[in-house]
DNA sequence: AAGCATTATGTTAGCGCTAACATAGCGTGT
DNA sequence: ACACGCTATGTTAGCGCTAACATAATGCTT
C-alpha cells in the first residue's frame, strides 16, 4: 500500500463544470454550513458574514444543487399533481391555483396528466412518491387500492380534489358531486322540465353527479330522462356529438345537462346549426363555470365551483403541513352553486 | 478512543421508515449494485438474478429513491417547461403534447407559469436549473441577458419555442410570428378589407405578428390600421373590451385580427351582443386554432399552428439529446396556416 | 489447453449537500 | 470572577444511490 499522491484523488466523478457549495466556502473564508445556512437561513448567520457569502456566491456564479440538498435534509420542495387533463379544462384553474400558492412558499410543481385513464394515476404515483415529492394533489376521490396504500405509507400530506368524501387519504378540497348534481335536476325540474337528458365523462365525479341528478329526476312524478357516458372526456366538439346522440334517444327532451362546460358549448353550438332555440326549445346547462360560460351567447347555465379555489386551498393545505402546523380542518367543502343563466 | 460499540452508530438521521436498496440487496442475497441493475439495465443482470431481486422488491415495497439517484448519477431524468399560463390556453395543448412524449420517454415534467412576467421566468429558470433538469423548454425567443446566460452555462439541451429565430440558444421549434402576422394582414386585405384592428398581448410574439402585420399593411396603398396591446394576456373577456376599445379609435373598421383565439372568440361574443353582423360587418380573425375555433357560430378563421405538435417536437428533441444523439435540424420550422372559415 | 473476449457480479468511493452535535465568543447578573 | 444562556460558526458523518474500476465465471478460438 502506498501513500496517495497528493492532489490526485485515485477516483473522481465526471462533475458538473459548475461551482460547488465548497468553492462560495473557500472564497468567502467560512465553512459549507454557514454558506448553506446563509442560503437557507440567513438569519443564523451574522449579517457581515451573510454579506461576504453573497458576494462569493455572486462571483462564482453559484447555482445550489437542491437535489443534493434534498437528499441530505430529506425534503424535495417539489409537490406534485395529478390531473386528468389540462386542455381546455376546468383542472387548468385548479394547477394554476395551485402553482401560485404553492410558488409563493417556495415550493415547485410536478405535473401528471392521466388523460382519464386510472392505470396512468397508479403509474404516475408511484413515480412521484420515488421522487420523494414532499406533497401530492390528486383529482377525486376513487383511486386504486395500490394506489391509496402507497400514499397513505408515504407518509406524506396528500390532498384529494374536485370532490368530498368522510374518509380522506389525509386531507380533501372540493365539493359534493351527487348533491351538485342534484342541484342542477332541480334547478330543470323547478323550471317545469319534465324530460330530461344527462350526458358526461365516464369518471367517477361525473357518475357522481349523474347519482345526484337520477336521485332528483326520480323523486320528481312524471319526469323522467336519459343519459349518456362518453369515452372522450371534455371537448366541444363531444358535446355536439353528445347533444345529437341524445336527442336520437329522445328527441322531445327539453332541458339538457352536460357534465362539463367545454361540453355544453359544444351542445350550445349544435343547437345554434340546427336551428333549436334555447333555451325556449332546449335547455342547456353546464358544469363548472369555465371563464367562457359568462360570455356565450347564450350565456350558459352552470354550477360554480370555484376550479381556481380548489388548488389554492389544495396549495395552503400542503404548505401549512409542510410548515409543521396541523391543518384545522382537513375536509374542507368548498360548495357549489348553480349560476341561473340565460341557457337554462 | 474505544471502539465503536457494534450496533450503535454514535449518528444516525433520522431517516424514512420506507426500505432501501440495501434492503433488497441483502433479501435477494446480491449487492446493492446489482440490485441497481436490475432496476435500470434489467438486459445487464442474468434472468434468475433478476427474477430474484423482483421479488424482493415486491416484497419490501420498495420504492428507489430518485433524489439519491439523480444525485449519484447526475441525472434527473426530469424536464421543466416555463409558459405563460395554461388557462383556456394555446400552451395547454404544447403542454400536453410535450408531457405525454416525455412520459413515454421516462421524463417527468416540472411546470412553471410566468404569468406573462418576464421576472418571473429569470427566477424559475434559476430555481430549475438548480434542481439540475436534464432539459428545459421555454416559450418564446426573448429572454433577459442574465436568463439566456444561464441557460447556456447550464450545458443541458434547451428548447425555445412559439417562435423562430437563426440563432437559439440551442434548439427551437414553432414558426414565424412575423410571417403569421403577415399572412393574416395578407388574408384580409386579400378580402378587401382596408381598415384593420390589430389587438393581443404585450409579449414577444405577439409584437411580432404586429411587426408583420403592420408591414404587410402599410405595403397596401389606402389600407390603415389601429392597433392595441392589451396587459392581459388570453381571455374571453379581455376580447369583449378589445373589440369596445378598437372600435372606439375607428368606428369603420371592417376587420380586426386578435392576437389569440380566447381574445377573438370573445370579439365575437361581444359583436353577437352588439348585432354586429359577422364578416359581413365586420370580419373578425384569431390566432391558434384553438379547438373552439372550429365549433363556434361563425366559425373563426384563424392561423393554425400545432400548438401540440410543438410539444412533441420539443420533447422529441430533447429525448433525442437526452438519449445521445444529435439533433440533426435543432431549428424547426413548424410552419402556420391561414384557416378560412366563416368569420372572416 | 492456453489465450482472449464477453457476461455477470462485486467493491470502493464518491455525488453535493445538511442534520446533529460541538465549540468558541460574548454579554449578563450576582 | 464565575456560571449561565445565547449567538455565531465549525466538525463530522451521513442521506441512498450509481460510476468506475475490479474480479470471477463462462464460452469460444486456435
Amino acid at each position: 500500500m502506498s501513500i496517495e499522491k497528493l492532489g490526485t484523488p485515485r477516483k473522481r466523478r465526471a462533475s458538473a463544470a459548475s461551482s460547488r457549495m465548497e468553492d462560495v466556502a473557500s472564497l468567502a473564508g467560512v465553512s459549507m454550513i454557514t454558506v448553506s445556512r446563509a442560503i437557507n437561513s440567513p438569519d443564523k448567520v451574522s449579517p457581515a458574514t451573510r454579506a461576504r457569502v453573497e458576494a462569493a456566491i455572486r462571483k462564482c456564479g453559484y447555482v445550489p444543487n437542491l437535489t443534493a440538498g434534498s437528499l441530505a435534509s430529506n425534503k424535495s420542495r417539489i409537490v406534485a399533481a395529478i390531473v386528468p387533463t389540462i386542455d381546455n379544462s376546468i383542472f387548468a384553474e385548479t394547477i394554476r391555483g395551485l402553482s401560485e400558492t404553492l410558488a409563493a412558499g417556495g415550493y415547485q410543481l410536478l405535473l401528471g396528466q392521466t388523460g382519464y385513464d386510472e392505470h396512468n394515476e397508479e403509474a404516475m404515483v408511484a413515480a412521484f412518491l420515488g421522487r420523494r415529492v414532499d406533497g401530492i394533489v390528486v383529482t377525486g376521490i376513487d383511486h386504486s387500492a395500490l394506489t391509496r396504500k402507497r400514499l397513505r405509507q408515504a407518509g406524506i400530506p396528500v390532498v384529494e380534489t374536485w370532490d368530498l368524501t368522510d374518509r380522506p387519504i389525509d386531507m380533501v378540497a372540493g365539493f359534493s358531486n351527487i348533491e351538485a348534481g342534484r342541484a342542477m335536476a332541480r334547478y330543470l325540474l323547478g323550471k317545469g322540465h319534465r324530460r330530461l337528458g344527462f350526458a358526461g365523462g365516464a369518471d367517477g365525479r361525473t357518475r357522481a353527479r349523474l347519482a345526484g341528478f337520477t336521485a332528483a329526476v326520480n323523486a320528481t312524478r312524471g319526469a323522467r330522462f336519459q343519459h349518456l357516458l362518453l369515452p372522450a372526456g371534455t371537448s366541444f366538439h363531444g358535446g355536439r356529438e353528445a347533444l345529437g346522440a341524445l336527442l336520437a334517444l329522445d328527441a322531445g327532451l327539453d332541458a339538457i345537462f352536460l357534465s362539463n362546460d367545454a361540453l355544453a358549448v359544444g351542445a350550445l353550438m349544435e343547437c345554434a346549426r340546427r336551428r333549436i332555440r334555447v333555451p325556449q326549445d332546449l335547455a342547456i346547462a353546464g358544469f363548472a363555470d369555465l371563464d367562457i360560460a359568462a360570455e356565450i351567447e347564450p350565456a350558459l347555465t352552470t354550477v360554480q365551483v370555484g376550479s381556481r379555489k380548489i388548488g389554492e386551498q389544495a396549495g395552503q393545505m400542503l404548505l401549512a403541513r409542510l410548515g409543521g402546523r396541523t391543518v384545522n380542518n382537513p375536509i374542507r367543502d368548498l360548495g357549489f352553486a348553480v349560476v341561473p343563466r340565460a341557457s337554462a
